[in-house]
DNA sequence: ATAAATTAGCTTGTATACAAGTATACAAAT
DNA sequence: ATTTGTATACTTGTATACAAGCTAATTTAT
């Protein structure tokens, strides 16, 4: 490739890993634009076009292409190429289902083992406000949620848990933005994320299982029925 | 590449996915490979080598060793290679934390959605001889028991934890087969099964919980042990 | 003799050419 | 008008050449 100064690839990134070598680049960018919506959900995506427009040859590019399909992030048929994943509602159910087993338990897990940095942590994120306001509150908003999620399963000291997590916070994303012009939660979640907060301070491990719980189930409701009510099967 | 016949490439495989393209054949048959020990743990990958082995360019084979490195299955550092993932006692110990809270879960909703003929294929495999006489025995019933646990998973009709398991069990094999040599275990597994197919068939969402969580944690224990003996950080 | 530095070899990273397969458009027949 | 067959253009699959970077061995200086 052209060893031309490459415009900024990175926009923004939900949870990125090694943000270094070049397949990396292209599977944030990818991702993040997926995830945004910027390219939308069963959006036919082209190599040589996608390879045109970030600077790329298609062998980075391909690596990036495999990693989102295996991430279910983008859907695949041999030698009849990418799309970006569909949205529908029988996977979002299956991700609230997986979220409500494996977040309440790390949430328990999180309460015998977050440290007091952890615990500072987490109330920090809690308390994160948003302007409703600004144009872009509701993203931020969502953003900031998702990272309270992920910060709780951090504290359960366990890798795997936390990637399953991560992974399922990113496919959240899409169905959670399509809510947008709704109402946020009028139970106000952040008064949830303080409960979590608070249980897992107090080291009890059945409260934190138990409110994150309902707050899950709770959530997935209400996206569930946006999804149904845009007509999503 | 050559036109030249390929050889079997094919040999075993415990959980495999599309047979089809050629990066496939290479994913299968390496990590066949890798959970059988026949690779070992830690064993440098070299691109070429196996190219010329394998009889595949290096596309391909990339390919597939990204697949395995976002699998864990090897590691892999830029510009220094691949390796055979080496087995570590804090991955494991991670990996029995993770199968305790998705495997007891989705026996709990197997035992809400399972099928007659679910039920019909889980006690066919819980009933599944081996012949402890046999050279391979330990593997096969390694296997038969992995086979068993993916069954049951899917009786929950939830593919992302399918998936989950599926790598989780993937993971198992290797842990496990360090335990040749040592007897099996006395609680006999078999029973376990079947005292978890009969939850499941009179609809004990409780019942198949809590035996699953005790058989995972009981059998985790035990190859934690064996891990120790064989000085296994 | 030991340790640091340099260089040679090897391995991976990227780009691109070529092969194989697919989809679409167009034409012809029902 | 609809459907089916075919050909063309396009997309993906694979192989390989070249560039960049790491590893390790060897040499030199202390």
């Amino acid at each position: 490739m052209s060893t031309a100064v490459r415009p900024s690839l990175i926009e923004i990134s939900p949870h990125t890993t090694r943000p270094t070598a070049l397949p990396d680049h292209v599977y944030a960018v990818l991702k993040q634009r997926i995830l945004s919506c910027a390219l939308p959900p069963n959006e036919r995506l082209i190599e040589k076009k996608l390879c045109a427009e970030l600077r790329v040859s298609r062998t980075p590019l391909r690596e990036a292409l495999n990693r989102l399909s295996h991430e279910e992030l983008v859907s695949f048929q041999p030698h009849a190429g990418y799309r970006v994943a569909g949205i529908t509602l029988a996977g979002f159910k299956n991700l609230i289902e997986l979220r409500s087993i494996v977040e309440p338990q790390a949430a328990a897990l999180a309460a015998e083992r977050a440290t007091p940095a952890d615990l500072a942590a987490l109330r920090a994120q809690a308390t994160q406000p948003h302007d409703p306001s600004e144009e872009h509150s509701f993203i931020q908003y969502c953003q900031a949620n998702s990272h309270f999620h992920l910060l709780v399963v951090r504290c359960a000291r366990n890798s795997m848990l936390e990637n399953i997590v991560m992974s399922a916070l990113d496919m959240y994303q899409r169905p959670t933005y399509l809510r947008i012009g709704r109402q946020m939660d009028p139970s106000n979640p952040s008064s949830k994320h303080h409960a979590i907060v608070d249980a897992i301070e107090r080291r009890d491990a059945e409260a934190a299982r138990t409110i994150m719980r309902q707050h899950i189930q709770g959530g997935g409701e209400r996206i569930m029925a946006a999804l149904q009510a845009a007509h999503i099967t």
